[in-house]
DNA sequence: CTACGGATTCCAGTCGAGTGGAAGGTCAAG
DNA sequence: CTTGACCTTCCACTCGACTGGAATCCGTAG
């Protein structure tokens, strides 16, 4: 298979496919004749990994050592499963972050609905959000 | 005022100023006749609401556009709540995608404990991230 | 007077994950 | 035989939010 079909069948561009090889997460694949890359079904599986692993917000290059992980076999799966946990509690972390972030513009948004709309004249402030008592 | 304590007033470093003014989110303070820049708490507000802001995840340019509404003072409140509720909406969408990614990965981690470790041998694959029945 | 901490400008680089585009080679259809 | 879609390489650029560093100037303490 060519790469714009790969790319096809994984939802990615034959450009972000090149791009991951260049940075080594994906192997060299084989070339036909003419100098085209020629890909086997093993490289749908492992785009795949690739795009699950992104979505869940591993960066590139934690996929790539979970890979590596993979290829040189050895060291054991507690390599990848710390990688993940750590993984897990930086999701946590921003979790927490967004919900503070969250918390914090539903007051302003509160505060805005709570203003006279009329009120809001001053060509210098806008009540939401200079209001002095929100400032910290 | 001069840019240094402005920074330390609001936990930034001069750069950081200079780096907002040239973007435009900060106005062109007036100058000392030797030339450095002199602020006054306007400036203390400012910056600390561009923190503020910033901390909630709005962006730079997010929080210029609010910023401006404020300076032409035209357009009302409503603007502002509008940017503030949309952003919301993207906390909440962004919070889902976290809490995707975190049940994913959870249940990749849990798999791989229940695994036997010794079981990982095979140098071409890791259990936890190969297996196909995970694999979408 | 000199040293030192701050200030100034401007240009360049960082990180992550690609994207754009030029210049050219290949293959199948019409 | 040409057209058009697809492939190749390579280099440069994007975005966001800074940061680093060079060269130079200002102000004050010793």
């Amino acid at each position: 298979m060519k790469i714009g079909e790969l790319g096809d069948r994984c939802g990615v561009t034959a450009k972000t496919i090149r791009y991951y090889e260049s940075i080594g997460l994906l192997d060299e694949p084989t070339r036909t004749a003419s100098g085209y890359r020629d890909y086997g079904d093993d490289a749908v599986k492992r785009l795949r990994f690739i795009r699950d692993a992104q979505a869940t917000g591993l960066t590139l290059s934690e996929i790539a050592s979970v890979l590596e992980l993979k290829s040189t076999g050895e060291r054991s799966c507690s390599h990848t499963t710390a990688l993940i946990e750590q993984h897990v509690a930086s999701i946590d972390a921003q979790m927490r972050q967004l919900a503070d972030a969250r918390r914090e513009l539903t007051l302003l948004a509160d505060r805005a609905k709570r203003l006279d709309p009329a009120s809001c004249t001053d060509p210098n402030r806008c009540q939401v959000i200079s209001d002095e008592r929100h400032m910290a």
